[in-house]
DNA sequence: GAAATATATTGAGACTGCCTCAACTTGTCT
DNA sequence: AGACAAGTTGAGGCAGTCTCAATATATTTC
């Protein structure tokens, strides 16, 4: 019932944690393979537990890649905390935008997914998003300050721009994902 | 049976001319309200059809993309042809750039369509994204030529960045998708 | 250790959508 | 008017989402 949110209120049956941490597993297979609209279905049949299970864990999709990337995001918005000290500011931007593109390529689907996230205050994924914008927020900010990056580049074009670049490499390659997100972070450079 | 291809063969019968017409205008409304991945069914309904009249005229979602979308394609590409004797190259690029974009961003949906359909040979859609593609090309190449595009920027990244930028413009606003192609075209010009 | 109780699981069922194809209807041509 | 090609129909098979009353199981209590 209750999803990850490092689980302060009551502990679950011991049934219930078994099969919250199979749906999981199969979550991350199908995801894997089929993208972030693999069938919820099929991720219960291979857990081996009926729909209406899964459906108790995780009331949506949102729900199942919070659970499964929640974590994952709150590093990357802490790594992006840990690059405001190192490097200089347009580096550390651009380091962290590389990590952040590796992030949501992870699944296809996964940038849509952020991007719907970030403006559906009620998505279960919300938060995980605004901690990873936030981060965006605070390096763009620096970048900025220095003189290293154009005036008018704001927190939500980067976010935009790392889930467009992801976007890319699901279409194509993650390679020309990556190419293009080369190219565009020159673009944002203050000249 | 016969798609857009400005019908060459043989002329339809009179219903199914007048069914024709109907499923295209259906699936042009269906489109603009819900994307491209419309139920075709309700297409049919809206119609006045039944469904197998829509699958008997367009055997998938691609054809009748095609159909509704081809002339306006090549009217790109002619544009694209266009160009290539007026204002500087570089500005000549941006400028169909931006055609693109709108172009793409007609329907929610349509610029993973292009992406999937110039992979895909079989695609109805094919035909038509590769003499965008071709257009692309050409600019490409005269603006490389000219000394005012990166050179290691190729036609393909041109063609994957357009519809990044309509999938952003889907995702927050189509005036984002205009902003973040601005900067993105920026990061393609020499220095 | 057996009830009592709170917590989970089940799977049928009501939807919607995709796509096919055998039976039927209708336009067109002579 | 009749024949035949061309077109239409809609039921039916499949898969997916999501819900909820019935059922089963862990845990707690005495």
């Amino acid at each position: 019932m209750n999803t990850g949110e490092s689980t302060p209120p009551r502990r679950m049956r011991a049934d219930a944690r078994r099969n919250y941490d199979r749906l999981l597993a199969s979550a991350a297979t199908a995801f894997a393979e089929r993208g972030t609209d693999a069938s919820l279905e099929e991720i219960a049949r291979r857990a081996g537990v009926a729909n209406g299970t899964l459906y108790s864990h995780f009331p949506n999709r949102q729900a199942l890649l919070e659970a499964l990337l929640g974590d994952r995001m709150r590093a990357l918005a802490a790594t992006g905390e840990e690059l405001l000290g190192r490097s200089s500011p347009f580096e550390a931007l651009a380091a962290w935008a590389e990590a952040a593109v590796a992030h949501a390529a992870r699944y296809r689907g996964l940038g849509a997914s952020f991007m719907r996230a970030i403006e559906d205050e009620s998505s279960d994924l919300h938060a995980a998003c605004e901690a990873v914008l936030a981060a965006g927020e605070r390096l763009v900010a620096r970048a900025r300050a220095a003189g290293e990056l154009r005036e008018d580049v704001t927190a939500p074009d980067l976010y935009a721009l790392v889930n467009a670049m992801a976007w890319v490499g699901e279409q194509s390659s993650p390679a020309q994902g990556e190419r293009l997100l080369t190219f565009t972070l020159d673009g944002l450079r203050a000249r």
